[in-house]
DNA sequence: CAACTCGTGGCAACGGGTTGCCACTCCCCC
DNA sequence: GGGGGAGTGGCAACCCGTTGCCACGAGTTG
């Protein structure tokens, strides 16, 4: 008998608890909680007394229930896996538990149809959402935002706010450092063309390599991760470049490791940047040189806005969000062969 | 007004709506859904067409009014930026959407007061928890599990059932392999103290070392972070070891950097070990040779559990999972230099 | 033919808060 | 003394499914 310490799972506390207790209705103990002013302050300090007495927490589903705020968000990213999101979670996590929210981590797995799925399971139980590199298409985008409030991450939906990194900004400043270095000739790999990134980075490239007078060249598509930066050295090979700039880190390490394996050396023989500057673009050899997103900020930014959407403070369709890039030097890098 | 696409937030379609279209009750509607069978086929294929028709989908707070039954699971991890959780995350995802639960993320940022709060947070909302590297302490972890079935996942807490990854058989491996390269003594660099697995390896390790007669050493602890790893460098320079067993893949990777930069060759000079084979032991340069945890494996183990619970298929208190590691040998380790 | 069992659908209460509206008390002011 | 208003608290409806219980008709059994 002693052993059997459950206490038979004892219903939760409400608010008819509080409100007997307190010789009160359960109308003003829900107001003492929810409308402070409302009520007496005397009466609510009694209130809130006897409610931490007993242990009342407020039911969230009821709550739900009844205001339609789930006090929820969705996050979903394409990937759990890759370290792009970690720093990008954190940030979302802390933006929105600051307004007492919670965060309901969706995984696409590279997939649009898990991605389709999950967004229509998580859907009616959260108040927005924030959508990154998602790999639907743009109207199945503006079908889900037409739902709830939305934002998307790292792409841009003509009609949904996004928030993005500086692409072209960003571009222009690793070839500069290029040209600087004495690199004529900037190859460019390509991530999948599905990704609004990846249009991004390439045009910015052009742009930059014809204003700069730096001939610009383009492989790919490759998958964006480790493996498929490995793939691409192969077609480097008849026509080795100087400096490459890869869709991201992940493709920019595995590019690295090709080289290397195939006894090329960064920097000497070939310049790598990378785009993202996600914690193992430090922890490689040689560092790699990329072009750092805000990581932490996207996040934090994403669900402020997301925020500001559900309380009505800003409109659905307006804005994109652009933030800044720096180029992180390390030693990918160098100055060009001759 | 052609601007203003946006018809009115129309509110969703109830089980009401539903009702009045097909000509039936409501709670027809409702056991139409929930209980297949309870209905006339007939009356439930019309209710289903209906419904489809009208674009019905069920609240899910509501739902969880009535039921109690969320269908969510909070997965509570110490550190949402370490890449240790990553694929860990994702088996638990990959779990959960399989029962049709949702999972909760929640990010402790290394700190058990967060911890605790963000758990007060979801507690109410969820059926279950997983709790990975927990910073709380034992008495507060049982605090938790009395309030919803819970699953510890890399610690041992008596009473509570847990997810844990053999660490001894894995230290032995480790021990054997580097006994094989001619070492004869090892030193551990410890992690937290918080931390369960920190206690479990170092014991592991003396009683593989007393048995395989090598002689063990234990500095630390450091932060399990590749800064921590970095910072302990120093402390080792006095009386360098020849074989190192590091906490975990950071730390492993963080005293990599810190040996090189001074100047301290791995492994030629010394061998590093290190646990968990996060995707950065791969990319590092020596390879990180470690002690792999099945990551994706203890995910979904976890979560299965934790549902068997929440289903009464499984008690509380019973059972620990000890899942088995191996060793994933890299480049950091070779022969004892002499 | 009475008594019973099944199959099926409806009624109404319930879960736990929220909120519009009304009632009552006090105070103030003319 | 009467009208007006502010401050408080309660009543009851509502959010949207779920489910215990009952009713009704059809089929079965003795």
């Amino acid at each position: 008998m002693a052993d059997d310490g459950d206490e038979a799972a004892k219903r939760p506390v409400t608010i008819y608890d509080v409100a007997r207790a307190a010789g009160v209705a359960p109308s003003t103990v829900s107001r003492a909680f929810a409308r402070p002013g409302r009520v007496n302050a005397d009466t609510a300090a009694r209130i809130r007394q006897v409610a931490a007495e007993l242990g009342y927490r407020a039911n969230p589903m009821a709550q739900a229930l009844s205001t339609s705020r789930t006090k929820m968000i969705a996050l979903m990213i394409s990937d759990v896996t890759n370290p792009f999101y970690s720093e990008l979670i954190r940030g979302a996590q802390l933006a929105a538990s600051e307004a007492e929210y919670t965060v309901l981590l969706a995984d696409a797995r590279e997939s649009d149809v898990v991605e389709r799925l999950s967004l229509e399971r998580v859907l009616p139980a959260v108040e927005g959402i924030v959508i990154g590199s998602s790999r639907m298409s743009d109207s199945s985008l503006r079908v889900i935002a037409k739902q709830k409030p939305t934002i998307v991450l790292n792409r841009d939906v003509a009609g949904l706010p996004s928030v993005v990194t500086d692409n072209p900004r960003g571009v222009r400043r690793a070839v500069e450092h290029l040209g600087e270095l004495g690199h004529q000739q900037i190859t460019y790999v390509a991530g999948p063309e599905a990704s609004w990134a990846d249009g991004a980075r390439w045009r910015a490239l052009r742009e930059a390599g014809h204003e700069l007078e730096l001939h610009t060249r383009r492989v790919g598509p490759v998958p964006p991760t480790v493996v498929g930066g490995r793939g691409v050295v192969e077609k480097l090979l008849d026509n080795l470049p100087t400096a490459v700039l890869a869709y991201n880190d992940l493709v920019a390490i595995g590019l690295m490791r090709g080289l290397a394996a195939a006894g090329i050396d960064v920097p000497r023989d070939v310049s790598v940047i990378g785009f993202d500057n996600i914690m193992a673009a430090e922890l490689v050899t040689p560092g790699l040189t990329t072009v750092a997103a805000p990581l932490r900020t996207m996040g934090v930014t994403a669900v402020k806005n997301l925020q500001a959407i559900i309380n009505g403070a800003l409109h659905r369709s307006e804005a994109a969000f652009v933030l800044p890039t720096r180029l992180v030097q390390r030693e990918s890098t160098a100055r060009a062969r001759r």
